[in-house]
DNA sequence: TTGCAAAATGACAATGTTGTCATTTATCAA
DNA sequence: TTGATAAATGACAACATTGTCATTTTGCAA
């Protein structure tokens, strides 16, 4: 294989005149960067990362851990990489500035974070992404031998965390039914085990008390973590006192989409007309729901693609500068209207 | 930072000999290993992977390459990640044998291909994974300088390529339509300008033709690629010619789990019973849809994760032993029973 | 032309490891 | 004890780069 020996030969210069050409930055010849160039295209030569990170002392990789990392008590339902658009924002930033990802997933096993950190090391990463696939609260536990940021969650350390923006996410979806002309709203959140669950449901009634409508008009219910079947779920039992209140709901957000697609025949049996008696939000804007269901469901979208941008963003600009970077970034999705939030009746609201 | 000499300094022995410690194989006096070993923890040293990959031209990098690559006129409607339980299967294994995965997606980008390849060669990764998100050919165009293997497409050339076994999962599914007692069955399958669509079809067809049904009871129809929206779909049309036959289908197997559901309300609305007048199969195993919809869907799973770890194996095995791989290795899903695929009622059958 | 500063290039060490081969140490039969 | 052999260890080169610093070449004013 040819090495830079090789070029500089053939070119009939040094190596380190090669090395210059290979690198930019210092003065070279326009002549004699033409002829080491031709000669490194000749030879199909590609320069050893090994040997250069040695000397130089930069990688240029950068790691990312994802998965159910010391994830105690918390399963998730659907295996594996859940917040895949993260790895892909990550991945398009990271190589859009020269720097390659190397991947591992912590199959849920926090012994195993130490064996990934070493494997990493070794490598000589300049940088680690630590995602998990929902917006949770983690501890580390050990210092890391390279600057981290922490993509969908965060820990007590100020660790830089990119995190979706929960509070104003609900925020805008409440903001988007009133705006409706809806006078009396409900949510059937997220477990508040979960982060999301908690600022969303702050979120909820900070704004629908700000606005001004009467405590009866707000209505709140948990809803159950998802479980295999959907079978314990209690949406039937949740919505029936929720709609048979004394001022109903005309408009409800649930925790997620799938929480809202698993509503909607029940609400069907209990002659409940989405888009006649009834506009529905979800969370998540899992398209595979959202564009399947009908009416298609409007929802509030998780913007993990731009987390993952973000992150490896801040990452890059922490391994540049040596610099910590900020402690907790919010990034806050966009509502996506579709048909499940309109009414095609108008609704007549007893005075 | 801690290199080998600064062990060896501290645990009075020649660099040689950690080097030994470090990598096994050789003979070292269990007395001066654990000397060294303890060396090691106090100054906590990790080897420099370039360093070593320089001497040994071993770096344990496998490289993977995803996305939709060459896909000449088929825009992959979810975008990104489509096949992940490809890279969690190659993950898990690669890891398990010491291995570290570095990926890269390309954005559906031709010549982003040679790119990504050339920064590859750069950390000297000693394999390449190329996994498509749909079962198709490739044609990668230009010599890898590393062994590839193709996980979910294949090419002309014989690279070696681990694929989906379409024709035989959905030979199963046939089977499994008929051992249930269907007298006549149908298929809306994939267009079949898909590889997965031509081979079911060609299934499809010679189980039920060697099974002895007459053509009269043997429906196949030809889905549409779904669109954003799925309002172009042609289902109703195509499910009212299909029931309104002389020999009607009292089983019918979907493309895929999403077609299924979308299939769901139009028979609802044409007063077909899903477990009275009609069992379904779906194809995929998308958990998000199966076990959501209601009867919950039977479907026949897309085997990625055993895909993934069987291409991490093969590839493995490739760069180990020098020698090139089988060409072709099939994998066949497995058949998940659930609730639509049985009857709730015994059907008469005329005679 | 000459002289001088700036630009371009080169020689060589250093980086952190493993491979090769030589040397030392331990083991065991005579 | 003494060799003879095997096991354990070490010295040093090699791997493919970049950093440092010295040297050569170039451009241009005097």
């Amino acid at each position: 294989m040819a090495t830079i020996h090789h070029v500089a030969r053939r070119a009939n210069v040094s190596i380190k005149t090669v090395s210059r050409v290979l690198n930019g930055g210092e003065q070279v010849r326009p002549q004699t960067k033409s002829i080491v160039e031709q000669a490194i295209r000749e030879l199909d030569y590609t320069p050893h990362g090994g040997a250069r990170s040695m000397r130089s002392r930069r990688s240029g990789l950068i790691a990312m851990i994802t998965g159910a990392i010391s994830s105690a008590g918390w399963v998730p339902y659907r295996s594996g990489l859940t917040a895949i658009p993260i790895v892909h924002g990550a991945l398009q930033s990271l190589r859009s500035a020269g720097r390659t990802l190397l991947i591992a997933d912590s199959q849920g096993e926090p012994e195993d974070v130490a064996e990934l950190v070493r494997t990493f090391h070794e490598h000589r990463v300049e940088g680690l992404l630590y995602a998990t696939d929902h917006h949770r609260e983690v501890s580390l536990g050990f210092d890391f031998p390279f600057p981290t940021v922490l993509v969908n969650c965060f820990d007590g350390a100020g660790t830089p965390a990119i995190v979706p923006d929960d509070e104003l996410a609900q925020a805008r979806v409440v903001e988007n039914m009133l705006r409706s002309g809806h006078g009396s709203i409900g949510m059937i959140g997220l477990p508040v085990s979960f982060v999301a669950g908690r600022l969303r449901q702050r979120a909820f009634l900070d704004v629908a008390a700000r606005a001004g409508l009467p405590e009866s008009a707000v209505h709140f219910a948990e809803g159950t973590e998802l479980d295999e079947t959907g079978e314990t779920s209690v949406l039937p039992e949740v919505l029936g006192s929720m709609l048979g209140a004394g001022t109903p709901p005309t408009a409800i957000c649930f925790g997620n989409d799938l929480m809202a697609m698993r509503a909607m025949p029940v609400l069907d049996r209990m002659g409940v007309g989405i888009g006649r008696d009834l506009a529905i939000w979800g969370h998540d804007n899992d398209l595979t729901i959202c564009e399947s269901v009908r009416p298609m469901l409007t929802t509030m979208s998780l913007p993990y693609h731009e987390m993952g941008v973000a992150a490896a963003q801040c990452l890059m600009s922490v391994v540049e500068s040596g610099r910590t970077g900020p402690a907790l970034t919010k990034i806050c999705g966009d509502l996506v209207e579709r048909g499940s939030s309109r009414f095609t009746v108008p609704r007549v609201v007893n005075s």
